[in-house]
DNA sequence: AGGAACTTTCAATTTTATTTGAAAGTTCAG
DNA sequence: CTGAACTTTCAAATAAAATTGAAAGTTCCT
Protein backbone atom coordinates (compact mmCIF):
# COMPACT_ATOMS: atom_id res chain seq x y z
CA UNK A 1 0.00 0.00 0.00
CA UNK A 2 1.40 3.76 -1.02
CA UNK A 3 1.94 5.87 1.86
CA UNK A 4 -1.23 8.31 0.87
CA UNK A 5 -3.71 5.23 0.47
CA UNK A 6 -2.40 4.24 4.25
CA UNK A 7 -2.83 7.58 5.59
CA UNK A 8 -6.05 7.88 4.42
CA UNK A 9 -7.20 4.64 5.60
CA UNK A 10 -5.85 5.04 9.07
CA UNK A 11 -7.82 8.76 9.42
CA UNK A 12 -11.06 6.66 8.10
CA UNK A 13 -10.33 4.18 10.81
CA UNK A 14 -9.63 6.69 13.50
CA UNK A 15 -12.50 8.41 12.89
CA UNK A 16 -15.15 5.47 12.69
CA UNK A 17 -13.12 4.46 16.48
CA UNK A 18 -13.58 8.01 17.43
CA UNK A 19 -17.58 7.89 16.86
CA UNK A 20 -17.88 4.52 18.72
CA UNK A 21 -16.49 6.36 21.99
CA UNK A 22 -18.46 9.38 21.50
CA UNK A 23 -15.72 11.32 20.02
CA UNK A 24 -16.98 13.50 16.85
CA UNK A 25 -15.69 11.99 13.43
CA UNK A 26 -13.98 15.23 12.33
CA UNK A 27 -11.91 15.71 15.68
CA UNK A 28 -10.53 12.30 15.56
CA UNK A 29 -9.73 12.82 12.29
CA UNK A 30 -7.98 16.11 12.67
CA UNK A 31 -5.88 14.10 15.63
CA UNK A 32 -5.20 11.19 13.30
CA UNK A 33 -3.92 13.56 10.46
CA UNK A 34 -1.75 15.31 12.83
CA UNK A 35 -0.64 12.16 14.23
CA UNK A 36 0.85 10.81 10.95
CA UNK A 37 1.93 14.25 9.97
CA UNK A 38 5.98 14.62 10.32
CA UNK A 39 5.47 18.52 10.98
CA UNK A 40 2.78 20.69 12.37
CA UNK A 41 0.10 21.52 10.17
CA UNK A 42 -1.45 24.70 9.84
CA UNK A 43 -5.62 25.41 9.50
CA UNK A 44 -5.60 25.55 6.08
CA UNK A 45 -3.46 21.98 5.55
CA UNK A 46 -6.16 20.47 7.83
CA UNK A 47 -9.33 22.14 5.53
CA UNK A 48 -7.71 21.14 2.83
CA UNK A 49 -6.43 17.19 3.20
CA UNK A 50 -10.07 16.61 5.26
CA UNK A 51 -11.95 18.56 2.72
CA UNK A 52 -13.89 20.40 5.65
CA UNK A 53 -14.73 23.89 5.90
CA UNK A 54 -12.42 26.47 8.09
CA UNK A 55 -14.98 26.91 11.09
CA UNK A 56 -14.94 22.96 10.96
CA UNK A 57 -11.15 22.96 11.57
CA UNK A 58 -11.11 25.80 14.06
CA UNK A 59 -13.59 24.46 16.34
CA UNK A 60 -12.55 20.85 16.34
CA UNK A 61 -8.83 22.00 16.76
CA UNK A 62 -9.77 24.49 19.25
CA UNK A 63 -11.32 20.78 21.66
CA UNK A 64 -8.64 18.85 20.44
CA UNK A 65 -6.06 21.55 22.68
CA UNK A 66 -9.04 21.47 25.38
CA UNK A 67 -8.01 17.88 25.18
CA UNK A 68 -4.96 18.03 25.90
CA UNK A 69 -4.26 16.19 22.66
CA UNK A 70 -3.29 18.63 20.07
CA UNK A 71 -0.69 21.87 20.75
CA UNK A 72 -0.23 25.11 19.13
CA UNK A 73 3.24 25.60 17.11
CA UNK A 74 4.75 28.90 16.08
CA UNK A 75 6.80 28.97 13.29
CA UNK A 76 9.59 31.85 13.24
CA UNK A 77 8.44 34.00 10.78
CA UNK A 78 5.47 32.73 9.84
CA UNK A 79 2.02 34.58 10.75
CA UNK A 80 -0.34 31.83 10.84
CA UNK A 81 -0.65 29.39 14.08
CA UNK A 82 0.34 25.69 12.98
CA UNK A 83 -0.53 22.22 15.15
CA UNK A 84 0.82 19.18 15.92
CA UNK A 85 -0.03 16.10 18.10
CA UNK A 86 1.58 14.15 20.62
CA UNK A 87 2.33 10.76 18.69
CA UNK A 88 3.33 8.82 21.77
CA UNK A 89 0.11 6.55 22.15
CA UNK A 90 0.48 5.76 26.05
CA UNK A 91 0.96 9.56 26.62
CA UNK A 92 -2.67 10.08 24.24
CA UNK A 93 -4.57 7.20 26.50
CA UNK A 94 -3.18 8.82 29.83
CA UNK A 95 -4.35 12.37 28.18
CA UNK A 96 -7.75 10.93 27.33
CA UNK A 97 -8.19 9.03 30.99
CA UNK A 98 -7.20 11.60 32.93
CA UNK A 99 -9.68 14.02 31.06
CA UNK A 100 -12.49 11.90 31.03
CA UNK A 101 -11.74 10.86 34.28
CA UNK A 102 -12.44 14.22 35.33
CA UNK A 103 -15.26 15.07 33.31
CA UNK A 104 -17.11 11.28 34.15
CA UNK A 105 -16.24 9.97 36.55
CA UNK A 106 -15.62 12.44 38.83
CA UNK A 107 -18.54 14.11 38.55
CA UNK A 108 -20.43 10.84 38.78
CA UNK A 109 -19.46 9.92 42.43
CA UNK A 110 -21.34 12.82 44.51
CA UNK A 111 -24.14 11.89 42.53
CA UNK A 112 -23.60 8.10 43.51
CA UNK A 113 -23.17 8.94 46.68
CA UNK A 114 -26.95 11.15 47.14
CA UNK A 115 -28.61 7.98 45.51
CA UNK A 116 -27.19 5.73 47.72
CA UNK A 117 -29.40 7.67 50.64
CA UNK A 118 -32.80 7.45 49.29
CA UNK A 119 -35.18 7.55 51.63
CA UNK A 120 -37.18 4.34 52.69
CA UNK A 121 -37.47 1.38 54.08
CA UNK A 122 -34.55 -1.54 53.46
CA UNK A 123 -37.03 -4.02 53.56
CA UNK A 124 -38.96 -3.02 50.56
CA UNK A 125 -37.52 -4.66 48.03
CA UNK A 126 -37.91 -1.64 45.34
CA UNK A 127 -35.91 0.25 47.80
CA UNK A 128 -33.02 -2.35 48.74
CA UNK A 129 -32.48 -3.21 45.43
CA UNK A 130 -32.06 -0.15 44.25
CA UNK A 131 -29.45 0.92 46.90
CA UNK A 132 -27.45 -2.51 46.65
CA UNK A 133 -27.04 -1.60 42.19
CA UNK A 134 -26.21 1.92 43.49
CA UNK A 135 -23.90 0.80 46.03
CA UNK A 136 -22.29 -2.04 44.00
CA UNK A 137 -21.58 0.68 41.04
CA UNK A 138 -20.29 2.92 43.73
CA UNK A 139 -17.74 0.42 45.31
CA UNK A 140 -16.89 -0.36 41.42
CA UNK A 141 -16.51 3.39 40.74
CA UNK A 142 -13.95 4.31 43.63
CA UNK A 143 -11.76 1.08 43.09
CA UNK A 144 -11.53 2.57 39.51
CA UNK A 145 -10.48 5.78 40.62
CA UNK A 146 -8.27 5.11 42.32
CA UNK A 147 -7.00 2.83 39.71
CA UNK A 148 -6.94 5.25 37.13
CA UNK A 149 -5.19 7.99 39.15
CA UNK A 150 -1.90 5.36 39.54
CA UNK A 151 -2.23 5.07 35.17
CA UNK A 152 -2.26 8.48 35.35
CA UNK A 153 0.84 9.22 37.20
CA UNK A 154 2.49 5.98 35.93
CA UNK A 155 5.07 5.64 33.92
CA UNK A 156 4.28 3.02 30.73
CA UNK A 157 7.13 1.07 31.18
CA UNK A 158 6.40 0.59 35.13
CA UNK A 159 2.60 0.20 34.58
CA UNK A 160 2.45 -2.03 31.81
CA UNK A 161 4.77 -3.61 32.73
CA UNK A 162 3.82 -4.61 35.88
CA UNK A 163 0.01 -5.40 34.65
CA UNK A 164 1.98 -7.69 31.91
CA UNK A 165 3.76 -9.07 34.72
CA UNK A 166 0.91 -9.72 37.15
CA UNK A 167 -0.88 -11.32 34.73
CA UNK A 168 0.91 -14.05 33.66
CA UNK A 169 1.85 -14.88 36.92
CA UNK A 170 -1.86 -14.84 38.46
CA UNK A 171 -0.14 -14.14 41.90
CA UNK B 1 -34.48 11.90 47.94
CA UNK B 2 -37.86 9.87 47.01
CA UNK B 3 -37.32 6.32 45.30
CA UNK B 4 -39.22 7.49 42.32
CA UNK B 5 -36.50 10.34 41.90
CA UNK B 6 -33.98 8.65 42.49
CA UNK B 7 -34.44 6.50 40.39
CA UNK B 8 -35.13 8.48 37.52
CA UNK B 9 -32.31 10.48 38.67
CA UNK B 10 -29.89 7.60 37.92
CA UNK B 11 -31.67 6.51 34.83
CA UNK B 12 -31.47 9.81 33.00
CA UNK B 13 -28.00 9.62 34.17
CA UNK B 14 -27.23 6.51 33.40
CA UNK B 15 -28.18 7.55 29.71
CA UNK B 16 -26.13 10.63 29.73
CA UNK B 17 -23.43 8.33 30.40
CA UNK B 18 -24.15 6.13 27.58
CA UNK B 19 -24.23 8.62 25.03
CA UNK B 20 -20.69 10.05 25.84
CA UNK B 21 -19.54 6.54 25.26
CA UNK B 22 -21.40 5.92 21.70
CA UNK B 23 -24.28 4.11 23.42
CA UNK B 24 -27.48 5.49 22.26
CA UNK B 25 -29.31 7.37 25.12
CA UNK B 26 -32.44 4.86 25.35
CA UNK B 27 -30.72 1.75 25.37
CA UNK B 28 -28.56 2.96 28.42
CA UNK B 29 -31.54 3.56 30.12
CA UNK B 30 -33.48 0.44 29.25
CA UNK B 31 -30.74 -0.92 31.06
CA UNK B 32 -30.44 1.49 33.71
CA UNK B 33 -34.21 0.66 34.30
CA UNK B 34 -34.06 -3.14 34.68
CA UNK B 35 -30.48 -2.77 36.86
CA UNK B 36 -32.86 -1.21 39.20
CA UNK B 37 -35.99 -3.36 39.01
CA UNK B 38 -36.23 -5.81 41.71
CA UNK B 39 -38.37 -7.97 39.12
CA UNK B 40 -38.01 -8.17 35.26
CA UNK B 41 -40.10 -6.29 33.24
CA UNK B 42 -42.57 -6.66 30.31
CA UNK B 43 -41.83 -4.34 26.77
CA UNK B 44 -44.91 -2.49 27.79
CA UNK B 45 -43.38 -1.91 31.40
CA UNK B 46 -40.08 -0.36 29.76
CA UNK B 47 -42.39 1.57 27.10
CA UNK B 48 -44.49 2.63 29.67
CA UNK B 49 -41.81 3.89 32.45
CA UNK B 50 -39.44 5.68 29.62
CA UNK B 51 -42.43 7.17 27.39
CA UNK B 52 -40.94 5.10 24.59
CA UNK B 53 -42.32 3.56 21.46
CA UNK B 54 -42.65 -0.58 20.97
CA UNK B 55 -41.06 -0.36 18.32
CA UNK B 56 -37.78 1.41 19.85
CA UNK B 57 -38.95 -0.66 23.19
CA UNK B 58 -37.93 -3.82 21.33
CA UNK B 59 -35.13 -2.66 19.53
CA UNK B 60 -33.04 -1.31 22.02
CA UNK B 61 -34.15 -4.17 24.15
CA UNK B 62 -32.45 -6.64 21.65
CA UNK B 63 -29.35 -4.94 21.35
CA UNK B 64 -28.97 -4.85 25.12
CA UNK B 65 -29.74 -8.87 24.53
CA UNK B 66 -26.93 -8.95 21.94
CA UNK B 67 -24.77 -7.43 24.09
CA UNK B 68 -25.10 -9.86 27.11
CA UNK B 69 -26.46 -7.56 29.45
CA UNK B 70 -29.68 -8.24 28.95
CA UNK B 71 -32.08 -11.83 29.16
CA UNK B 72 -35.44 -12.79 28.46
CA UNK B 73 -36.80 -14.34 31.07
CA UNK B 74 -39.68 -16.89 30.99
CA UNK B 75 -42.71 -16.42 33.84
CA UNK B 76 -45.22 -19.25 33.63
CA UNK B 77 -48.41 -18.61 32.64
CA UNK B 78 -47.51 -15.31 30.90
CA UNK B 79 -47.78 -15.41 27.44
CA UNK B 80 -45.87 -11.98 27.10
CA UNK B 81 -41.66 -12.06 27.80
CA UNK B 82 -40.27 -10.18 30.34
CA UNK B 83 -36.83 -9.25 30.82
CA UNK B 84 -34.26 -8.74 33.61
CA UNK B 85 -30.46 -7.34 33.06
CA UNK B 86 -27.50 -8.86 35.32
CA UNK B 87 -26.84 -6.20 38.20
CA UNK B 88 -23.33 -6.61 39.59
CA UNK B 89 -21.43 -4.11 37.64
CA UNK B 90 -18.33 -5.91 37.46
CA UNK B 91 -19.99 -8.33 35.57
CA UNK B 92 -21.75 -5.70 33.26
CA UNK B 93 -18.16 -4.14 32.92
CA UNK B 94 -16.45 -7.29 31.75
CA UNK B 95 -19.31 -7.81 29.59
CA UNK B 96 -18.85 -4.82 28.16
CA UNK B 97 -15.22 -4.82 27.37
CA UNK B 98 -15.72 -8.51 25.84
CA UNK B 99 -18.08 -7.30 23.57
CA UNK B 100 -16.20 -4.05 22.70
CA UNK B 101 -12.55 -5.63 22.69
CA UNK B 102 -14.07 -7.99 19.83
CA UNK B 103 -16.02 -5.37 17.99
CA UNK B 104 -13.12 -2.81 18.00
CA UNK B 105 -10.56 -3.91 19.18
CA UNK B 106 -10.17 -7.19 17.49
CA UNK B 107 -10.93 -6.01 14.04
CA UNK B 108 -8.57 -2.82 14.29
CA UNK B 109 -5.27 -5.15 15.00
CA UNK B 110 -5.23 -6.75 11.64
CA UNK B 111 -5.47 -3.14 10.07
CA UNK B 112 -2.35 -2.06 11.91
CA UNK B 113 -0.34 -4.67 11.36
CA UNK B 114 -1.55 -3.88 7.17
CA UNK B 115 -0.91 -0.51 7.73
CA UNK B 116 2.38 -0.78 9.36
CA UNK B 117 4.22 -2.52 6.04
CA UNK B 118 2.90 0.60 4.22
CA UNK B 119 6.03 0.76 0.75
CA UNK B 120 8.06 3.49 0.25
CA UNK B 121 11.62 4.40 1.91
CA UNK B 122 12.14 4.75 5.49
CA UNK B 123 14.58 7.21 5.41
CA UNK B 124 11.17 9.38 4.40
CA UNK B 125 10.42 11.53 7.08
CA UNK B 126 6.70 11.24 6.20
CA UNK B 127 6.98 7.27 5.96
CA UNK B 128 8.99 7.09 9.11
CA UNK B 129 6.49 9.21 11.06
CA UNK B 130 3.32 7.30 9.73
CA UNK B 131 5.33 3.50 10.22
CA UNK B 132 6.49 4.89 13.48
CA UNK B 133 3.27 6.38 14.78
CA UNK B 134 1.10 3.37 13.36
CA UNK B 135 3.53 0.64 15.41
CA UNK B 136 3.48 2.01 18.59
CA UNK B 137 -0.24 2.04 18.61
CA UNK B 138 0.15 -1.36 17.20
CA UNK B 139 2.08 -2.41 20.43
CA UNK B 140 0.33 -0.83 22.30
CA UNK B 141 -2.99 -2.18 21.14
CA UNK B 142 -1.50 -6.11 21.33
CA UNK B 143 -0.42 -5.08 24.96
CA UNK B 144 -4.00 -4.06 25.95
CA UNK B 145 -5.68 -6.89 23.61
CA UNK B 146 -3.80 -9.36 26.18
CA UNK B 147 -4.49 -7.52 29.56
CA UNK B 148 -8.57 -6.84 28.50
CA UNK B 149 -7.89 -10.93 27.89
CA UNK B 150 -7.09 -11.46 31.69
CA UNK B 151 -9.43 -9.16 32.28
CA UNK B 152 -12.39 -10.75 30.55
CA UNK B 153 -11.77 -14.13 32.46
CA UNK B 154 -10.85 -12.80 35.46
CA UNK B 155 -13.11 -13.18 38.90
CA UNK B 156 -13.30 -9.68 40.36
CA UNK B 157 -11.80 -10.02 43.55
CA UNK B 158 -8.69 -11.34 42.26
CA UNK B 159 -8.01 -8.76 39.75
CA UNK B 160 -9.74 -5.20 41.28
CA UNK B 161 -7.77 -6.99 44.51
CA UNK B 162 -4.30 -7.31 42.63
CA UNK B 163 -4.00 -4.18 41.12
CA UNK B 164 -5.29 -2.47 43.89
CA UNK B 165 -1.98 -4.11 46.08
CA UNK B 166 0.15 -3.28 42.78
CA UNK B 167 -0.79 0.16 43.26
CA UNK B 168 -0.27 0.73 46.71
CA UNK B 169 2.86 -0.86 46.64
CA UNK B 170 4.41 0.64 43.28
CA UNK B 171 6.60 -2.81 43.35
C1' DA C 1 -4.53 54.92 12.10
C1' DG C 2 -5.30 51.63 8.08
C1' DG C 3 -5.48 47.43 6.33
C1' DA C 4 -3.75 42.71 5.24
C1' DA C 5 -3.49 38.25 7.33
C1' DC C 6 -5.28 35.39 9.97
C1' DT C 7 -8.79 33.45 13.66
C1' DT C 8 -13.23 33.02 15.85
C1' DT C 9 -18.16 32.93 16.10
C1' DC C 10 -22.72 31.43 15.24
C1' DA C 11 -27.29 31.24 12.67
C1' DA C 12 -28.65 28.54 9.00
C1' DT C 13 -28.12 24.25 6.73
C1' DT C 14 -26.95 19.57 6.13
C1' DT C 15 -26.02 15.12 7.77
C1' DT C 16 -26.55 11.44 10.82
C1' DA C 17 -28.86 8.96 14.43
C1' DT C 18 -32.92 7.83 16.69
C1' DT C 19 -37.77 7.09 17.12
C1' DT C 20 -42.31 6.20 15.72
C1' DG C 21 -46.28 3.53 14.42
C1' DA C 22 -48.67 0.80 11.48
C1' DA C 23 -48.34 -3.44 9.02
C1' DA C 24 -46.57 -7.97 8.90
C1' DG C 25 -45.14 -11.84 11.43
C1' DT C 26 -45.40 -15.30 15.11
C1' DT C 27 -47.27 -18.15 18.64
C1' DC C 28 -50.50 -20.63 20.87
C1' DA C 29 -55.06 -21.76 23.21
C1' DG C 30 -59.29 -23.38 21.99
C1' DC D 1 -57.71 -23.92 11.58
C1' DT D 2 -58.84 -19.27 13.69
C1' DG D 3 -58.08 -15.36 15.90
C1' DA D 4 -56.37 -12.98 20.00
C1' DA D 5 -52.08 -11.79 22.14
C1' DC D 6 -47.98 -10.59 21.59
C1' DT D 7 -43.37 -9.45 18.87
C1' DT D 8 -40.77 -7.81 14.99
C1' DT D 9 -39.79 -5.01 11.06
C1' DC D 10 -38.87 -0.97 8.55
C1' DA D 11 -40.05 3.24 5.80
C1' DA D 12 -41.08 7.68 7.12
C1' DA D 13 -40.77 11.31 10.52
C1' DT D 14 -38.32 13.52 14.10
C1' DA D 15 -34.67 14.90 16.81
C1' DA D 16 -29.86 15.58 17.64
C1' DA D 17 -25.33 16.51 16.17
C1' DA D 18 -22.11 18.25 13.05
C1' DT D 19 -20.90 21.46 9.40
C1' DT D 20 -20.80 25.48 6.62
C1' DG D 21 -19.65 30.07 5.34
C1' DA D 22 -19.90 34.69 5.80
C1' DA D 23 -19.45 38.31 9.11
C1' DA D 24 -17.11 39.89 13.07
C1' DG D 25 -13.04 39.88 15.67
C1' DT D 26 -8.06 40.02 16.43
C1' DT D 27 -3.25 40.82 15.59
C1' DC D 28 0.43 42.94 13.80
C1' DC D 29 3.01 45.36 10.15
C1' DT D 30 3.77 49.88 7.92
Amino acid sequence: MQLAEAKAKFIADWGRLGTNWGINRTMAQIHALLMVSPDPLGADDVMEQLSISRGNANMNLRELIDWGLVQKVIVPGERREFFSAEKDIWKVARQIVKERKKRELDTMLPVLKELSEVEGDKRDRSVKTFTDTINNIRKFSEQADKILDTMIKADEHWFLGSLMKLFSGKS
